[in-house]
DNA sequence: CCAAAAGTGTTCGACGTACACCCATGC
DNA sequence: GCATGGGTGTACGTCGAACACTTTTGG
């Protein structure tokens, strides 16, 4: 049995999706080093000796973006380990997906020049993103989609405080669909733990004041929302 | 900046599921070689150069268990890369989970030795596995579990051709509860592309000849297959 | 005949959908 | 007033849960 063993080294990359005027949006940054220089593409990075994945995740996360890991949702994909899609050597990628509420543009550092959000949309259709970063960032938008119905991570695209408007916003952005605002409202309210009514209003806008919610406790959506179309 | 890189290998590591006397089993293997030399563990190896890491698992499936994982379904789990989860050093497993229909007591191979069906419920109960695969076999029941819900994998625990009941074991077994046996077999049969039938009909064992039925073209369940518990 | 498994018909309730209608704000 | 967004009430249809009842085999 000879040592035919594949020795190689391990990449994080991310997915950061938010939603800005009411669309689904990416961080990408603009690569310094070669390969792929001057090339948009995921925020990521190499693991570290004695370094989990997940810790890698969060450390990439605070270095390139300036955002708190531990307080954002994190999940891993299923990786990407075709044995040329680095020309470095052999790089498998490990894909997370990180859902963050819309900040301030998050700073730039160590080999990433300008880091912007990107509307996932035209990034998809221009496919212009290094490596397979396109294929990795078509999982995450999937994996996202999914989750939207399962769980209750659509609130984690909101601040500390959102309206029923801004959660469906989440919702309306994500899958691309119009979704009926009074229906909308009632599974979310009566769907316990899901939102807890924070007890003010928003009156900044036009329009009724609505109310404020924060997330509850639940992160399990049992029944699950329901994806199907409505006209708005 | 150093090259602070972590280099490491890839194991692949396969949790084979399938349904034995209505019960949950698994494929583990008895160590042959250090570490854990005699100690149950899951059938996997390391990825080789070169080599895509669902290639290595269908390799593995075929070289331990001579199982054809080109006609199974084969599904990537997260991967698990504590630092100090292998003695031999920095390894990060890939785990895949493999549904298999109930087949003849799978050769052995390679360095490992007897390889055999057990039961999921006492292998996780007695938690003897080596390295982290009770960990990895966790995973893969509670994904399999998930997957019964939202997929039409359960026909890929049967046969060419299956019966209602058969099929509706499957669910039994994986999720652990009894269900109606008319209202499975209407929710099964009014989902158009789940399965088909075959037109014959089984004589083997007591009671009314069931139909028998093919596997459909349909993949993703839409609705999904509730798992609600009822009593039988 | 009886037990056992397969399959049909039917009732009930929960919930998603659709929409009429009312509420509160800015302009 | 009127546009705009927030929210309640309610009727309708679909579908899962429960179960009475019939069908077809072996013993």
């Amino acid at each position: 049995m000879a040592r035919d063993h594949a020795v190689l080294r391990l990449a994080v990359d991310l997915s950061i999706l938010t939603v800005r005027d009411g669309r689904l949006h990416v961080l990408v940054v603009k690569r310094g080093n070669e390969p792929f220089v001057g090339h948009l593409a995921l925020p990521g990075g190499f693991l570290r000796p004695d370094e989990e994945p997940l810790a890698a995740a969060v450390r990439e996360l605070g270095e390139e973006t300036s955002l708190d890991g531990l307080r954002l949702h994190l999940e891993q994909l299923p990786i990407f380990g075709a044995p040329d899609r680095d020309p470095r050597g052999r790089v498998v990628s490990v894909p997370y997906l990180a859902i963050a509420p819309d900040l301030p543009v998050p700073t730039a550092g160590s080999d990433a020049t300008s880091a912007h959000w990107s509307p996932v949309a035209s990034i998809l259709d221009d496919a212009t993103l290094a490596f397979d970063h396109c294929d990795i960032l078509d999982l995450a938008v999937e994996r996202a989609r999914a989750s939207l119905e399962t769980t209750t991570v659509a609130a984690m695209f909101c601040g500390e405080q959102f309206t029923m408007g801004e959660l469906r916003g989440v919702y309306e952005a994500v899958w691309g669909v119009a979704l009926d605002p009074r229906n909308f409202s009632r599974k979310v309210t009566k769907t316990q733990g899901f939102v807890e009514p924070v007890g003010s209003r928003r009156t900044d806008g036009v329009g009724r004041p609505a109310a404020l919610y924060r997330r509850g406790p639940i992160r399990r959506l049992n029944p699950a929302m329901l994806r199907s179309s409505m006209d708005s």
